[in-house]
Order: C-alpha cells, then structure tokens, then sequence
DNA sequence: GCTTGACCTCAAGTCGGCTTGAGGTGGCAC
DNA sequence: GTGCCACCTCAAGCCGACTTGAGGTCAAGC
C-alpha cells in the first residue's frame, strides 16, 4: 500500500506533526522512512493513532497506551484490563452524575445564601471528604 | 470563635499546609493573622475551603473558582453558572457512558483481535474524530 | 537561656502532553 | 542550478496545581 507522509497522517487523524514526532520520540509510532526530510508512514499507523486517541478518551496516559502497544504495530489489549477500564469510567461517572444533580439542586435552592443552602452544603463537605481521602 | 492554626487547618481539610499557602499566594484564602510565624485563620476557612474543593471537583480552575469567591468570604455564586456547569458535567458524563459502553462491548468481542473487532474499530474512529474536532 | 523542631519564605522543580523557536536541509519549480 | 518553502532537529518553554529544598525564625520545653 501506498506510503503517506506525516502531513498526510496530520490531515487524516487532525493531530500536528509536532505531535506525531513527539508520538515518535516517546516510541508510540515509527516512520517507515524518509521522502527527503519528510518521515512516511505505512498507513496502519492511523489505526495506531485512532488507537492511541481512544486510549487517552479512555483516561490512559500515553506511557500505559504504550505498554498495550505491540512494538510489532499490533494491538495486544487484555480484555480484563478493558473492562477493568470501563469500570473505573463508570465510578467516574457516578460521582459527577452525584455532583451534576446537586448543582442543579443548588441552582434552583430558594436559600437566602448558598453558604446556607442545606444540599450546597452536604455536597461541599462531600467534596472536602474526597480531598482528605485523596490525601491519604 | 477561636481561631484555627494552619495545622489545624491541613487536619480538617485534608490540604496540605503547602498547598494553603500557595491558595493564599493566588489570593483564594487569607489568614487572619499569626501566633509567632505560624498562620492562623478564622474557622470560615474551612467553609471557603469546602467550596474550593466542590469547585475543584466540578472541574472549574482555581482561577475560575477565584472569581465566584467574593473578596469578603463571601460566596458569590450565580444560578446560572451552576446549571451551566451541571449541564456541561452532563455532557461529559454522556461522552464517558458511550466509551464506558464501547469498552465493555469490545472486552466481550469475540473477533480474533482489537484491531478487527467492528464495535473496537468504530471506537477508535469516533475518538479520531473527536480529537480531529478538538483541533479547529 | 539554649536547643529543638515545626513552621516560615522564596525560588525552583515536577508531571504530562505538547508547542514554539532558532537554525539546518532536501526536493521541486523555475 | 538555484531559490524557496516546508519539513527537519534539538532544546526550551508552557500550563495548572502543587511540592520540594535550602536556609531562616519563633515558641515552647528542659
């Protein structure tokens, strides 16, 4: 297959070329070669960096996407650490799906004073709680 | 009331003294005066602290959060604001769900690899588009 | 009254994920 | 064959939210 050269990758997955070397010189990509200056790549390095984009909307930092990258260019994604993935999401999503409705409990609270409005003042201290945990 | 010292402060709230003085050097909190060189502060602190954190947890910045805290203690926190930001945690909370959703479902796939799973690659392509977006 | 040790100040460092800037070079159009 | 421009390299800078380190000082205990 036709080889693609980093402004190509750059206009197909919307990343800069400044990112795509960064990608390269952290060892999450690899140019194929040079038309000149200008690195080329094999066309699987979209299906990389689609991959590579889905790892950091998942909350993966780009060093554990690299460990599930493959030096070979294949995937090799334990599907127990997906899930686990897709569990820790779903924690996340609960506790902003708690703290959403209780700023729209706040925000519709008839309390002269959100210092004096009740549900403010259960979801302050909740976060205070998360902060000290976090802590320790 | 009796004035709290910032250890007292660090205990209560779970912060380190570090990080008081430094949302003193930004502005958010001030003591009220000092026992030798230690601070001190009025036990409303633990209140302005309480709602940094809720802030923080929100996902607004310390700045932001520096311009709903009146210069007297005071919160000064609009209705609006608040919906405002609940919808918008509503709308990450979605963007989660759906990858929460995909991840479970490519974790189940029975395609022989990530790269050939259908519900996998759609994934990946959406979160290629999402940073694709993000760029413009 | 002297040691101790917890707080203090101020500057600098850290981390992740890139971007920016200065100065170099190669292919392509003319 | 030569100019130009877009890529290149490498180091440094940036952002947010803190933490760390070196060196200073004060209250309290002995």
């Amino acid at each position: 297959m036709a080889l693609i050269d980093i402004v190509e990758v750059s206009r197909r997955t919307g990343l800069a070329a400044s990112t795509l070397r960064y990608y390269e010189a952290i060892g999450l990509i690899e140019p194929l070669g040079r038309r000149g200056l200008r690195r080329t790549y094999d066309p699987v390095v979209l299906d990389r960096l689609s991959l590579i984009a889905l790892g950091r909307a998942a909350g993966f930092s780009l060093a554990e996407i690299g460990g599930m990258l493959g030096p070979d260019g294949a995937f090799r994604i334990d599907r127990g650490a997906l899930a686990a993935r897709a569990d820790a999401i779903d924690r996340t999503i609960r506790k902003l799906a708690a703290l959403r409705d209780g700023l729209r409990r706040a925000a519709l609270c008839r309390a002269p004073s959100h210092a004096a409005c009740p549900t403010f003042r259960r979801l302050r201290m909740a976060a205070l709680g998360r902060a000290a945990r976090a802590k320790r």
